[in-house]
DNA sequence: GGCACACTACGAATTAATTCGTAGTGACAC
DNA sequence: GTGTCACTACGAATTAATTCGTAGTGTGCC
């Protein structure tokens, strides 16, 4: 488990995505895929702080470091959520699960899959 | 609907909760209310901010002004899980969902409340 | 009238986020 | 060997968030 890592900002946020889909990547792989907006120095700058943060971890075996994410996706949405639930919900989870679902509607798939664990977490245990 | 309002930071946030939670207060009720933690001034000021940011309204008929959220609760919700929807979990709801009710327990009576939600939504339409 | 008080307004100081320019460095071609 | 090029490191500049000190002001009490 991840003790301790600050929340990321939103910026950061969108290079941990980045990490997530295409795995550990080189500076210029993530600023590539950030866009041209964002400038080579910017994206390298972002991820030398986060690796002082602790949100990436930095592999120099090579010459171009290799970088990657210290939590997982899940990790970090959990981390999220809890905050979100905490800040703005005052720890109601059936009231954020409700906010979400009317937020963006949800497909009858998707509808499907949360039933099921529903069921899943009343009966089961 | 508020076509408009920047996204509050964690600190305003806490002042929205108690401006909905206690209605309509002055800066003395907001900043005792924040606790001993937080001055007078510091309290004033981030009202004045949230005004500007139109967060907040401020009604200057009476000696000490009176600040009241400009958006309501509900409102504010959507648009923290619309933002963290798109910037943490690729827009997938059921994602954001099941998260949610892995995050902290819901207790038997929210699952229920859950359920019937998506009854509705899944038949009634 | 004039003082005290309760409030508001303003602006400084600090820290963090964000963006980028410039300089340093090492591998490699030739 | 030496120059090029791709990368990294460092630090400046800007903007926003946060905290608070100090000054201005108006109402109402003696």
């Amino acid at each position: 488990m991840s003790l301790k890592s600050p929340k990321p900002t939103d910026s950061e946020l969108a290079i941990l995505q980045i990490l997530w889909r295409s795995g550990p990547s080189t500076v210029k792989q993530v600023q590539e895929d950030l866009g041209k907006e964002t400038g080579y120095t910017t994206a390298l700058k972002f991820l030398q702080i986060m690796t002082e943060k602790g949100l990436v971890m930095r592999d120099e075996a090579t010459r171009a470091h290799v970088y990657r994410a210290k939590s997982t996706e899940t990790e970090t949405q959990q981390q999220l959520i809890s905050g979100l639930l905490k800040k703005a919900f005052r720890g109601s989870t059936s009231q954020l699960v409700m906010q979400a679902l009317a937020s963006k509607r949800a497909s009858p798939k998707e509808l499907s899959e949360i039933r099921k664990l529903i069921e899943t977490m009343t009966t089961g245990k």
